[in-house]
Formats: structure tokens, C-alpha cells, sequence
DNA sequence: TAATTTGGTTTATAAAATAAACTACTTTAC
DNA sequence: GTAAAGTAGTTTATTTTATAAACCAAATTA
């Protein structure tokens, strides 16, 4: 039974999905980084950020860097656990 | 650079996936069948194989076995390729 | 000091998923 | 034979998501 609710909806979309396995590889990253690796709009980045973080798939933090605002991102281990639940998922489905 | 919209959005939804795979492993699958095997209702299916079919990812025939009407989905030589594609940037993301 | 850039958030719009209602039969029970 | 229930779907409406556009505040540059 290939259920497709199997698949977490928080993760399998573009956006989230390619934000959390950026942030799999790094200790953390700024949302202007991850804006840039992603190819995303600032606006899209802001509401999707916000869901992970409301998951707490992972964490934010807001800083100054003398007078610019920082957004900073990072993986936390309900995210990291989620992501595995997904892979294990998608990997049936693309037969591996 | 991991471009979000790298992912076909046509196959990244989670219906659509399920059907997709599931019609890979097969000769060919009927309505029935693959509402069991994916969970979906019968609406939401209806809606996603006509959309799969209208971008000729699979090719749809209808029939009467009997009296009853049956649908037989197919998947096309552009909805394999779609998927391989899909794959190998799927993999990037979980890093295979 | 007026435009531009940076780093975002908020709000509006478009697209998707889901559910509910409906169609067109067929089968079963009375 | 006809009323109720089942099968195999489709269509339409509603809800949820994703995306884009508009906006804000502060800083920088011209």
C-alpha cells in the first residue's frame, strides 16, 4: 500500500523541502543564504520559515550584525527526525 | 545550488507521486485499484489522473468489463522520463 | 536630501487538495 | 416491478497551500 498521506505535507513541499536538507549540511544558516541557495522570494522564505519554526522543525534566531537585522536559521532534532521519517517514505516510492 | 523549483511540481504532490509510482511497477492499473492502494477518494483520484493524463504522464482508457465501467491508467514514455528526472534531483535533496 | 539597497513581514492572489454532491447505471430485497 | 442500496466514477464547491506582490523600517549611496 503506497498510502500518499504517508508523505509529511510540512516537508514535502519545494520550498520547506529544499530549506531543511540545506540546513542538514550546516551548523546554521542566514535567511539571506538560504534565500540565495534556494532561489526563493523573500516573501515565500518568510511564511515558509515560519511553519518550519512553528514545527519546531527548526529553530530561529533574530540578531543584529552591527545595524542589519539577522535571521538565523538551524535544523533541530524533530526535524531532523522528520526528514528521516521522509526519506524512508520517498525512497519507496522511487524505488531504492 | 539547490534551486527549489528544480522539482517538477506536477509530480511533487502527494497523490500524484503515489500514482505515478505505483503505475511504474505495473502493466497497466484500473481506477479501483489504485484508489485502494493509494487511500485516496475517488474525487480527489479523478482530479489527479486527469491532470497526470493531460500532460500525457499517463494515458487513460475507458471500457465497459461487463456493464461495468472501468478505468485503465497507463503510464506514458514522458511520464517515466518525468519521473527518472524527478529522481535525480529528489536524491540531491536527501542526499543519496 | 532624495533615491536605492538591505532584510525582512504582511497581505493578496493563484493553485492545489479535499470533500460533498451528483450522474448513470446495476444489483439486491421486498 | 419498484424501491433501496451499491458501483464507478465526474463535477462543483470549499478549504488549505504556495507564491507573488506590496509594503515597512533602517541604512547606505549619490
Amino acid at each position: 500500500m503506497k498510502a500518499f498521506k504517508d508523505l509529511d505535507p510540512l516537508l514535502h513541499s519545494q520550498l520547506r523541502l529544499a530549506i531543511v536538507s540545506l540546513l542538514l549540511g550546516v551548523e546554521s544558516a542566514e535567511f539571506v543564504f538560504v534565500k540565495e541557495q534556494t532561489g526563493a522570494t523573500a516573501g515565500n522564505l518568510s511564511v515558509q520559515l515560519d511553519k518550519l519554526s512553528k514545527a519546531e522543525y527548526i529553530s530561529i534566531e533574530k540578531s543584529f550584525q552591527g545595524k542589519k537585522p539577522v535571521t538565523t536559521c538551524k535544523i533541530t532534532k524533530t526535524g531532523i527526525d522528520a526528514f528521516e521519517r521522509y526519506v524512508k517514505v520517498i525512497k519507496q516510492y522511487i524505488g531504492e
